[in-house]
DNA sequence: AGCACGCCGACT
DNA sequence: GTCGGCGTGCTC
């Protein structure tokens, strides 16, 4: 029934990047063109919006079509293909967030969406004027050509002063430069390596599957120099060769610039870059060229997987078992899963990469899900490093230090010896405590359930949580004893000073995410290291991703169980996973010349599996004990989990929230509640915090039960429950 | 997410 | 008497 009023024209859905739980009905007049995908302008409100008209689908409760407004304009950009948005359903229903919520993620370079201005230059045309020898020396310079001002005047050594007075005197002219392209070609066959025959079975396997064209995954795993990047690389070449787009999804790409280097050695170009640090120019460049398809490869972090790839054959997850591809805020995803999810939904392959590879992949490529692919050995004929635990109780560190003196006698050897060493520990500052000696007060985060960090070098107290900080200060903030504040335990800094009064001639590096803040600092480090110009390496886990130290023979681990603590279900799996990268830095090989690395782990529990896992070198082995322990409670992957957090500012409406919660609880066969509880961080900028878990057997519909859950206990406005469907952390 | 509307304290 | 605090509710 067609309101008189109304231009001829038709309803359409428009989804709008808003925490909305379903897309708007619009009305398409006649003269606008708009296909699923199509990425509008609309009115909402008293404003505009962009939106993508999303599909067609039975509404039971249609809005009237009075109420409808009309789409402003279609976006000059191309449309969002169906696999993308296939993906963003995909996910909003598997999260539970809002479909909104989740194009939003796609949605990260508005700008990208109105037609690329050509540049601006200047033309020379004909007129007569006075011509001084600088305008003679500009003109000449511009020819006939189209360049920017900037350019004129560099060309011609003049000041764009002169450049200024030529097109006063109306001797150039404004005009649009062609657009270069902006992103050069990656060949696929510039430098291609040799490959062991092991690697080159690989790659050949994974290049087939790029070929078919249809959707696989692969988990590809071998140790640290066994070679799993060229063999990867290799696979996109094969899927260049095809003339489809590439995505590597790496965890910490700010980090990676020997990475880079090595894809420009092996391609002759550089990737495209995608992470949240880009500038806005580059941003809406970069989305662009992926759209059109002229970035043939990208590669990027987490968010890069809601890229509009138009011909997407294969996506690569480097170190597919870090947990930095989890996101954590807004809508809570697993780029590792959503990655498989989107190669499946593009007919694409899939390539997880580890060498540590999580339960859930392992469990995955045993039960026929994913196939398989293994990297034995070094190559080059370097060694393993030889892991070995020293037993803290038997040799204790001097009174208020943390090296044991077989470490310390360790470091002394291989500096000797012209070699580098490293240590490792896991806590950025100087220490993770800092105590009243006299009323045993402990520095807290106001904010947070957490101590505050002592970071000398700034002479500050940080919350690793929040963003509280405050001057470390003289006297005790409860009793006002001065001097009476003690730090401990130890952080980076603290080491780093422990190591100066021990080996004083050493030159020492600390790599930490505050002293390694951006990829030039990392480019810098990593060349120092290099270079021979650092003896000594002290580092958080910013160490253990992806570098390559030829000169490192020795990694010293200052607390091995550091990661063990407290009840998280992956505790285990996610030490064994840091320490063996750490573990790979040591010893690898140089031209020919195989030096063995040694790597030594403090630890005051050197029986535990980690450790002996570990020492032993055995990785499948531990993977079937927490295989073995995870089955019979259906805990993941054996069995799904979810978790609702429950946040407000008040902590009794938190509280009571989450009772409710617990007695409104799903009850029904295969399923489990767990808590509440107060969440580990109880309280986490200034929101107190409660958690339940829901555990669920396989092949139960867990976002069916939670969806009737959340709609059976109502919660008050000022309380906020966030659903994490598969949590790998228990924050 | 914005941006309105709406009902209670310190100002020209 | 008004300007404005941000609580809550809606946007096809």
């Amino acid at each position: 029934m067609a309101t008189p009023s109304r231009k001829a024209g038709r309803r359409l859905r428009v989804l709008l990047p808003l925490p909305l739980e379903g897309a708007y009905d619009y009305w398409l007049p006649l003269e606008l063109v708009a296909v699923p995908g199509s990425f509008v302008e609309v009115p909402l409100g008293g404003r505009v919006s962009l939106g993508v008209v999303w599909d067609d689908i039975a509404d039971s409760t249609p809005v009237a079509e009075s109420r409808l407004r009309e789409v402003i304009a279609v976006k000059p950009a191309p449309a969002m293909t169906e696999p993308l948005r296939r993906l963003i359903d995909w996910i909003a229903a598997y999260t539970l967030s809002p479909p909104g919520a989740v194009l939003r993620m796609a949605m990260s370079a508005p700008s990208a969406l109105e037609e690329p201005t050509a540049a601006a230059g200047w033309r020379r045309v004909a007129g007569e004027a006075r011509i001084t020898p600088d305008r003679a020396k500009a003109l000449e310079a511009l020819g006939d050509l189209t360049l920017p001002g900037q350019e004129i005047a560099r060309l011609a050594g003049v000041s764009m002063g002169v450049v200024r007075g030529l097109a006063s005197v109306g001797l150039i002219e404004p005009a649009l430069m062609p657009r270069a392209s902006a992103f050069p070609r990656p060949q696929p066959d510039f430098a291609p390596p040799h490959l062991r025959p092991e690697q080159a079975e690989a790659a050949a396997s994974l290049s087939a599957a790029v070929v078919s064209r249809q959707y696989g995954v692969t988990l590809l795993e071998g140790v640290t120099g066994s070679g799993k990047t060229e063999v990867y690389l290799d696979a996109v070449a094969q899927c260049l060769r095809e003339g489809r787009q590439a995505l590597v999804l790496l965890p910490e790409i700010a980090l990676s610039t020997q990475w880079l280097a090595r894809f420009e050695r092996r391609f002759g170009a550089p990737p495209a870059l995608w992470h949240s640090e880009l500038s806005s120019r580059t941003r809406r460049v970069t989305w662009r060229a992926v759209a059109e398809g002229d970035a043939p490869v990208l590669v990027g972090a987490r968010s890069a997987l809601f890229l509009p790839f138009p011909n997407l054959g294969l996506i690569v997850v480097d170190e597919e078992h870090e947990t930095a591809f989890k996101q954590e805020e807004g809508v809570i995803y697993h780029a590792r899963d959503m990655a498989v999810v989107r190669a499946r939904l593009e007919s694409a392959t899939c390539v997880l990469v580890s060498a540590t590879p999580s339960l859930e992949s392992v469990t995955n490529a045993e039960a026929g899900r994913y196939s398989r692919l293994l990297l034995p050995v070094r190559h080059h004929g370097a060694s393993l490093p030889d892991i070995r635990a020293i037993d803290l109780r038997q040799h204790p560190p001097e009174r208020g230090r943390f090296i044991s003196p077989p470490l310390v006698a360790a470091i002394t050897e291989t500096l000797a010896r012209g070699e580098q060493a490293m240590l490792f520990l896991n806590r950025r500052g100087y220490a993770p405590l800092t105590l009243c000696r006299t009323c045993g007060h402990r520095m807290q985060c106001p904010n947070c359930t957490a101590w505050l960090v002592e970071h000398r070098a700034q002479r500050r107290l940080l919350c690793h949580h929040c963003g509280h900080t405050e001057p470390t200060p003289l006297a005790c903030s409860e009793c006002g004893t001065e001097h009476s504040l003690v730090p401990i335990g130890p952080g980076v800094e603290r080491i780093q000073e422990e190591v100066a009064e021990l080996f004083p001639e050493a030159r020492r590096l600390v790599m930490a995410s505050d002293t390694i803040p951006g990829p030039a600092a990392a480019a810098e480090a990593a060349r120092k290291i290099e270079d021979r110009e650092v003896d000594l390496i002290i580092g958080t886990q910013i160490v253990a991703k992806g570098w390559h130290f030829p000169h490192l023979t020795l990694v010293g681990v200052v607390d091995a169980d550091l990661g063990l603590a407290g009840g998280d279900l992956r505790a285990g799996e996610r030490t064994m996973q840091l320490l063996h990268q750490v573990a790979g830095r040591a010893g690898r090989e140089q031209s020919g010349d195989a030096k063995p690395g040694q790597v030594l782990l403090q630890s005051f529990s050197p029986e535990h599996p980690v450790m002996k896992a570990l020492i032993a070198d055995d990785m499948p082995g531990f993977l079937k004990a927490e295989a073995a322990q995870r089955i019979p409670g259906h805990w993941p992957p054996f069995g799904r989990l979810a978790a609702l957090i429950v946040s407000s500012e008040d902590a009794r409406a938190a509280e009571r929230a989450a009772r409710d919660l617990g007695l409104g609880a799903p009850i029904g066969h295969g399923l489990q509640v767990l808590g509440p509880a107060p969440a580990p961080l109880a309280m986490l900028r200034g929101r107190h915090r409660h958690r339940l878990l829901l555990k669920a057997e396989r092949g139960v519909r867990v976002q069916a039960v939670l969806q009737d859950w959340l709609a059976r206990v109502p919660v008050p406005r000022e309380v906020r429950v966030q659903v994490d469907v598969d949590p790998v952390g228990f924050l």
